[in-house]
Formats: C-alpha cells, sequence, structure tokens
DNA sequence: CATCCAAATTGGTCTAGACCAATCTAAGGG
DNA sequence: CCCTTAGATTGGTCTAGACCAATTTGGATG
C-alpha cells in the first residue's frame, strides 16, 4: 500500500547551478552555501516532490557526499525537507511558523506579516536582585539595565515585555535604541549575538493594569514567556518577561523523537 | 577575560571502557552506541567539565573521528554538551525540561517527577468531519477513534485531552487499553511510532464544564496544546487538543538560532 | 610582573571512497 | 490480473585521512 503522502517523482531535475558552486557568498561553508542554493530550489518546487538523490546532488554541486549530506541534514531539521531511507528525500510541508528557533519580537511578528514597533515605558538602571543576579550570573548588587515596553503589531497592543540586561555588556545603551528590535542593538552595536534561550510557557489571566496596556477585557487569558538568552560566549545576557494576549497569539513548531 | 561560564580541566580523564565499544545494543549504530557511553559518562561529570579531545575520545572508542562527532553532534542537540573552536567540549547545564522532544503525557509527567493515570470520559467511533479528514488525510467521513479522558498526576487532575487517531489504523482499540500511555499501545500494538508532531501552543481560560472536570474555578487560566502527531512513514496519525491546567503546568525548551 | 607573539591544541569542514538496510521497480509465474 | 522475487536505487553509516580557524598556552621580551 502507498503511504497517503504525495511523492511525486519528477524525473532528472537539475537543481543545481551551471557547474558546481558559484559562491553565494564566500564567507559561508560550502555545506551552507548548497543550503542556500537547495533552499532556492525547494521554493520552485511542490510539496511531495522528490529530490534527486544524494550522489548525483553531489555532483551536480561539485561537494562531497558527505557535504551534502551536512546540508540535507540541516534543511530536514528545520522541517523543509523529510527523508526516507531506500526511498529518497521529499520536499515537505512547509513549516507554519519557526518557534523552536530563537527570534525576537520583531522578527518574529515579521514572520507573520505584521509591522512591530514598540512603546517605551520605563528605561532605568537598577540593582540586581537575587533572582536576576542567580539566572544572569552576576554578583549581587551589579547593575542592570531594566526595560518595559508595549509591543505593538500593525498598530496592536500584542504584548507587554520586560527585560533585564547586565549594565556592563551595554554600555552607553539609551531608550531611543530601543524603539525597534533590541536583537538588531545588541548584535550591531556590542557584538553580542543571542543564540540560544531557555523559555518557560505557561498561561495566566491579566491583570486590570495589564489589560489596560493590552486594551483587553481584564481577567482576559494571556501567555506568558519566560526566557533567559545566552549568546555566542555561552554567557546569560537577557532575560526577558513576556505577557501576550491570548485572543491574538500563539506558539507554533515542530517537536521530534529521536529513536522509539 | 575569562568567560564566566565554568570551565573545568579535567587532565585525562577516562571516559571510555577499557578498549573499543562493549556492545550496549548490537542492533545500535555505533554512533548511538558511543551517544550511550558519553551519556553515562557525562553523569559522573560536573557542569563546566571540559571533555576530553574529540581525537582523543575517537581512539579511546576506536571509532573514527567522524562517527563520534556524529554522536556529539547529537548530545550538543539535545543540550548536554557544549562546543566552542579552539577551547574545546564542556558539560552543559542539565537541560530543565525536553519540552522540545516529542513525548506523551505519561512520559512527561514521568520526567517530572509524577506518576501519570487517566480517567476515560469517552470512547467512540465517528465518522471524519472536514477538518479532520484534511489534516489526517483522510476521506470524508473515514472512521475515527474519538476518545477524551481526564489526564492526572499524583491524584491532582492535570489535562483534559482529546484524541482522534483513523480507526483503520489501530484495529481493536478498545477503552481498556487507554488507561495508560498512548503512545505505548500504539508502538508496542500497532507498530506505530510518533516521531514527530506539529503543535500550536495557545492560552485561554477554561469553561464552566472544564472548569468541573479540573477542580479549578471557572474563567482560571488554561494552556491549549493542539497537535498533530506523524509516525515513521510520515503519515499524520494522532490529532490531539489538550486543555492544561494554567496554575500547575508550563512548558519548558531551549531554542536555538544558527548563526549572525 | 605584565605584555605580546608563536606554537600547540581543538573543534569545524571536507574528501573519496566503502558497505549496509530499507525501499522501489520490473520481470516472471501463477 | 495479482503476487512473488531478484536486482537496482537510495539514504544511513563508517573510515582514514587532510586542512582551516579559533582559542589556549607558554615562552620571550620589555
Amino acid at each position: 500500500m502507498n503511504s497517503p503522502v504525495v511523492r511525486r517523482t519528477v524525473p532528472s531535475v537539475k537543481i543545481a547551478s551551471e557547474d558546481g558552486l558559484e559562491a553565494v557568498d564566500p564567507e559561508l561553508s560550502k555545506h551552507e552555501q548548497v543550503k542556500v542554493h537547495l533552499v532556492a530550489a525547494l521554493a520552485k518546487m511542490q510539496v511531495g516532490d522528490k529530490l534527486p538523490p544524494e550522489r548525483e546532488l553531489a555532483e551536480q554541486f561539485g561537494v562531497s557526499r558527505m557535504t551534502l549530506r551536512q546540508a540535507i541534514a540541516g534543511l530536514a531539521r528545520l522541517g523543509y525537507v523529510s527523508r526516507a531511507p531506500g526511498a529518497g528525500t521529499f520536499v515537505a510541508q512547509p513549516i507554519v511558523s519557526k518557534s523552536s528557533e530563537l527570534t525576537g519580537f520583531s522578527e518574529d511578528m515579521a514572520a507573520r506579516g505584521f509591522t512591530a514597533s514598540s512603546r517605551l515605558l520605563v528605561f532605568e538602571y537598577v540593582s540586581a536582585d537575587a533572582a536576576a543576579s542567580r539566572e544572569l550570573m552576576l554578583s549581587v548588587g551589579e547593575m542592570l539595565v531594566h526595560i518595559e515596553r508595549v509591543r505593538v503589531a500593525d498598530g496592536l497592543p500584542m504584548c507587554l515585555e520586560r527585560i533585564d540586561l547586565p549594565a556592563r555588556y551595554v554600555p552607553g545603551l539609551t531608550g531611543d535604541d530601543l524603539n525597534f528590535s533590541l536583537y538588531d542593538v545588541l548584535a550591531t552595536r556590542y557584538g553580542i549575538k543571542l543564540l540560544r534561550a531557555e523559555q518557560s510557557i505557561s498561561a495566566s489571566v491579566v491583570t486590570e493594569d495589564q489589560a489596560t496596556l493590552l486594551g483587553v477585557p481584564t481577567r482576559s487569558s494571556a501567555l506568558i514567556i519566560e526566557r533567559l538568552g545566552f549568546d555566542q560566549k555561552h554567557r546569560p545576557v537577557e532575560r526577558a518577561r513576556s505577557i501576550y494576549r491570548g485572543d491574538r497569539y500563539d506558539l507554533r513548531n515542530t517537536v521530534h523523537r529521536d529513536a522509539g
């Protein structure tokens, strides 16, 4: 019996460009470049289409099969393709949302087709309390930048955000920097790239104050995301608590299991 | 300046057993066996400890460096270790909860130290409506097993669960099979392994009926998880909607970002 | 004692092969 | 026409090397 998954076999597809890799960006490693080319090729294909076999693709791109497999493994992890031993590699259902990727509010909203903006409520320097200093690995009393803002998507208040950053990581940060993406500012001005975060997701109901700021009735549902973000040196650099309105926001992701 | 991450250097650690791999399970591939040995070794180490270099470990286990790296890559993805080019591989902070792994309620509760049980409310055969047939890739009107149950952790009602399964995948399933883990029954009796699921997580408040079943006040907060589960053949086999009480449950996970 | 630089260390990438197991395909046989 | 079966296809695994770039280390220098 056939699997219900659609599997179109497109004979002799030409995925790679003329010959080998025309460098997308010489900075990128080969398997990253192959990935870029493959994503572009996938965009022109339909869900269920079969990709050329690995050996063939490797030859087309002018890389070894191991390198090609590294590229495809990355795409499989992101859900672009699915592989079946003995059968082939197939274009997968496009991922609805990549909430298993670490993104800031701005990116998140851009991915959903909204324009993100921000209304700053609080910008101040405070000394770290016990919880903050423990999570951010600071001495108690060390200075923090404390930020509170309303995040807005296409004019609609979407979430309340409270952020703590160790002050010594972001010297000279001002309220004006916070009208848009904090992650952009951290990366471009301070060289801090947030690569990993530990999150806790829970449900709650909003208080009167929160309801007013979000423009929803008191005791409406809310999704609470508490996040501790780590940079490229594995230092904890961001402690955030976001309260999303429950009627307009959800998280989507794909979870996996390794073996039986 | 040192990174605030603790890095103990333990000189000349012996990770592998006497010589090579004493097969944990001859069914497992080499890199899976290496992974098992490494996890065991990590349990005896402290957070921040440095692992022996890859070349040394590969020799100890009697595998090639590429195979050893495949094992370590798996551990890094699960958050067991973190790697830094030029520096080494280090034992990472243990993951609080692996909610980015696909687990059933029973496993989830076991991981949190609770004993899971179940109270069956509904077990019936129904014909698929438009939404169900679309998501489960069935013809409209095809038969479904429809299950509703209260999931209980250590005697406390924790969540309400509604599950639809295509009837033809689970012939002979009865209500008695559902007192504990559905995933176990699917795997052992029907050979169906759920390997991937697409989830949507949102917040809501409970209705009166739901409040009664969960033993919480009306309009309490609730976390709603809607899930479509796929098996090893990439067939959609489970459609579930779970309503967790917001006061006793949260999700924890780690999210990553690939490059800058 | 502090600083700077060269060398060793270490993870990241890449290659060109090889074999295996699952799957698909096509040829025959009933 | 359906079923079985043998061969080809395909992804999964594994090896033994090689080079690179980031980091660490240790020694030379001031």
